[in-house]
DNA sequence: CTCGGTTTGTTCTCCCGTTCACAAACTCCT
DNA sequence: AGGAGTTTGTGAACGGGAGAACAAACCGAG
């Protein structure tokens, strides 16, 4: 990451100052986009578009602020023109070739996740530890050896890995990619990665959701009672 | 010690007022204390716990200032009685029955995914629209009509639902789940729901984790160059 | 061309969360 | 028993994000 906060920022259209949840909300903002433009929506306000994606109408403003002045005031916004630039910004208007390691339940979902596909993330590899698994095909890529991973990121020039093994495997995995030059991990596995700095990881883990919900059912249920 | 309970939310006074970042947490401490656990661990200090969370040590401990004075100083944290307190606070040392809802790839990963049965959350069943998947029988529990939900809703008192259908069927399931008396929703489909105030949804996109890895890394390979 | 209505972009303020730093409290060793 | 060394719990400073409010800018009618 660059710490250093250089003052002299003369790039106006790629303003490169974006918070983090900023960043986080731009995806949202992308499906509502589409799903308006399906809709045959030509333009829309920062209110139709903040209903839409399910935000505060200022905060969708002040984020696309951050990316640079797109809409017309008194006007709004041209959809398919603010969609273009929150894709071009995220970075989906290119091809992201992506591996999977880790077939089981979770890998097949993820393999034949649309989702994945339909913005620019294109799944090159299944790869699985287990030989048993080497003559399956999911989602019409082959499952091959964990141990053709360097040449297959080499190949495709990967930068994006998905970890969807056990617990156990998951740490040995990461460091194996890291090692071959992936720089993004997408961690399912239930457990802490440690990794190199310059490395992104981000977590996804279903049952800690479970139990964030679990949390404020047990106050809402217990609310009731004097204790 | 006595956190100032002056701003009186929605709850009773015998709820103690956990901010919702630290709840986010409790559930990574809580996988990190089992692990020490297992590893035959008896007590831990912050640092060590804050390290195998993850976590910065000085917000660790202030993360468990908020459920109370678990520790002993110039010790640190009985590692079971930390975790059993933990539990208790999530509410994850009752049982939890739960409903999935759309058992396609990822209700299957999700029906079969271990780390909930052990964490208390019990698939009481599993529902699907569609009637050529009624003869299945996934993770030892059989599909059935997603008519069938407000019965079971009723007979098990589910207060959980999982949603896991396509994006458009995600608002009508949530509808439906709200209206026989579900208060907490996971949903994994990728569109933005719309409940009653008092209901508590939570949402998985597995999508949007990959593009902000790809927002990173196009800045990181960007970088280099002068522009 | 001007004026009223509309909507964006931005500023300002408040609040939440993170982090630092340190006193209080406990153990162990002599 | 007392002091040295550790570690917790917490007050306080700090930074960032959320939301309200408003000026600037645009369109259309007359």
């Amino acid at each position: 990451m660059e710490t250093r906060a250089v003052t002299a920022r003369t790039t106006p259209e790629s303003a490169r100052d974006i918070p983090e949840a900023t960043v986080a909300r731009l995806p949202v903002y992308l499906r509502a986009l589409t799903t308006l433009s399906e809709q045959g929506t030509a333009t829309c306000s920062s209110e139709d578009l903040a209903a839409a994606a399910g935000v505060n109408s200022a905060k969708l403003r002040k984020d696309l602020s951050y990316l640079g002045s797109y809409g017309t005031r008194g006007v709004g916004y041209d959809v398919d023109y603010l969609r273009y630039q929150i894709a071009r910004e995220i970075g989906v208007t290119q091809d992201w070739p992506v591996v999977i390691v880790g077939i089981g339940n979770l890998g097949h979902a993820l393999a034949n996740y649309s989702g994945f596909r339909s913005r620019g993330f294109r799944v090159v590899a299944l790869l699985d530890a287990d030989p048993k698994r080497h003559d399956e095909v999911v989602a019409g890529v082959d499952v091959r050896p964990f141990d053709h991973l360097e040449q297959i990121v080499r190949d495709h020039g990967v930068a994006i890995g998905v970890i969807a093994t056990p617990a156990l495997a998951a740490q040995d995995v990461a460091d194996r990619m890291v090692g071959c030059g992936i720089t993004s991990i997408l961690n399912f596995a239930p457990t802490v990665l440690t990794v190199p700095a310059g490395v992104d990881v981000r977590k996804v883990d279903l049952s800690i959701e479970l139990q964030i919900l679990a949390y404020h059912e047990q106050r809402k249920t217990h609310a009731e009672e004097p204790a």
